[in-house]
DNA sequence: CGACTTGGGTGACAATGTCACTGAAAGGTC
DNA sequence: GACCTTTCAGTGACATTGTCACCCAAGTCG
């Protein structure tokens, strides 16, 4: 444990004094893997690479930084939060993906509430947006893939409105949970955390929960949901 | 009323077998304004101009275009209805505004049941794919353009979500009320058509309308309302 | 006039959201 | 271990919103 910490320490020198250094990660992305190797090289040259532990803010209402973020490693999830509180996720980014929201903002210039959270501990690629302009009009793959992952979040919010405005929340909980579980048994999450997931009360998610438990299909713990019943699970969730 | 029907004859053979003219619209758009006149020329070469009359699909599920949309006149309501026949007004496009979502479609490859109607009578320019592509590439002004046109469509959406989760019905439909209504007193729609904007239930519209109609802020007849008193509208519109 | 279509009203009930409160579970401190 | 604090979850009462079944009124058209 002790042993862990200085780990640590010795990481946030590391990142704080020295250049952090990954491997070409142009390699990584769609938009960058096809370029001529010389605008990689430059790529690599402008660009600069961050790292966030799990659960620091990557944007923000009052963080809204001017520049196209590449995701390299990790995973990040854009949610909104209405005034009284409650909070909804809108999608989440993987590795290999990047995060336009910010660029929308620029764009618009309107004020959003929607955030970035880095899920797990992030590691990403800074394009300043000198640069991401050049290459979006310079170069047709990367054009292309910033306009594909402007479209990829469209879709993913029409999803969400017709899911909030359409959808019954078992049915959606039952989605969530089985793709929150992935491969695994059992999902870490409390059901503050699953209402913030669908923007819903933490009661409303106590009340579904225990339904699913009387009918076999989990079991729960404190901060813990075992999936007992998948195909069950599965069934709810496609009954929509 | 006969001669009216002649005349509407004529429009069409005009439509079928001739050029519709009309004024130089690339004068009418930020992303094309900006452009070289040698540019300007050129798109209008290649683009078409399209009439459609009101309630005309302009897009949908089983029908997307591969091109991108210039609205020059007219208005387009985007809407999405779910497997059970309830339907939400997600945003709409206004003359000098373009319509990104069929292009979003094509790219991001995946299905949605977004549709987008003509609110009145509609004049567009169509922009081939290559043209698109030609533009987006070689001139700022009009790749900016289309980003900002992107950026709004997801603040919009943003929007509506959190609408959607967070607020209250009455809210909601004091404020649309208000900007259905713009400058008139009076606004001309069932309250079916005021549920698919909000994406709610006839019923429950009903219900709010006699709230609001017994707290004398409209008043009502068949397919008709009155807005009697906007201030008091405003007042519960941004209580928020 | 009488049949038909469309728009709107209503009551009962179901689903979801809100509020106020309770107690249980885990961690830290002495 | 005993005590305290914080976080998490359970619960009942009630408000809001959605659903269902059905009715009636206003226009339309023969």
């Amino acid at each position: 444990m002790l042993h862990r910490e200085v780990a640590n320490d010795a990481d946030i020198q590391f990142r704080l004094y020295g250049e952090i250094v990954i491997g070409d990660w142009t390699d990584r992305f769609q938009g960058t893997r096809a370029l001529p190797r010389r605008v990689r090289d430059q790529l690599i040259q402008v660009a600069h690479v961050i790292q966030l532990k799990k659960g620091q803010q990557v944007f923000g209402p009052d963080n809204i930084p001017d520049s196209l973020l590449f995701l390299y490693d990790g995973r990040i999830r854009v949610s909104q939060t209405s005034e009284n509180g409650r909070e909804i996720v809108l999608y989440r980014v993987d590795a290999g993906e990047s995060c336009v929201l910010t660029t929308a903002c620029m764009l618009a210039e309107e004020a959003y509430n929607a955030e970035g959270i880095a899920e797990t501990d992030v590691t990403a690629v800074v394009l300043p947006k000198p640069a991401f302009d050049r290459l979006a009009a310079e170069e047709d793959e990367f054009r292309n893939f910033v306009f594909a992952a402007y479209s990829r979040r469209l879709i993913d919010l029409l999803r969400v409105v017709d899911d909030v405005a359409f959808g019954r929340i078992d049915v959606r909980l039952a989605e969530r949970l089985l793709s929150l579980g992935g491969d695994h048994k059992e999902i870490s999450a409390t059901h503050q955390q699953l209402a913030s997931e669908l923007g819903t009360a933490r009661e409303v998610i106590s009340r579904v929960l225990q339904d699913f438990q009387k009918r076999e299909m989990i079991a729960q713990s404190r901060g813990r949901i075992a999936l007992l019943d998948k195909p069950a699970l599965a069934a709810l969730a496609s009954s929509d």
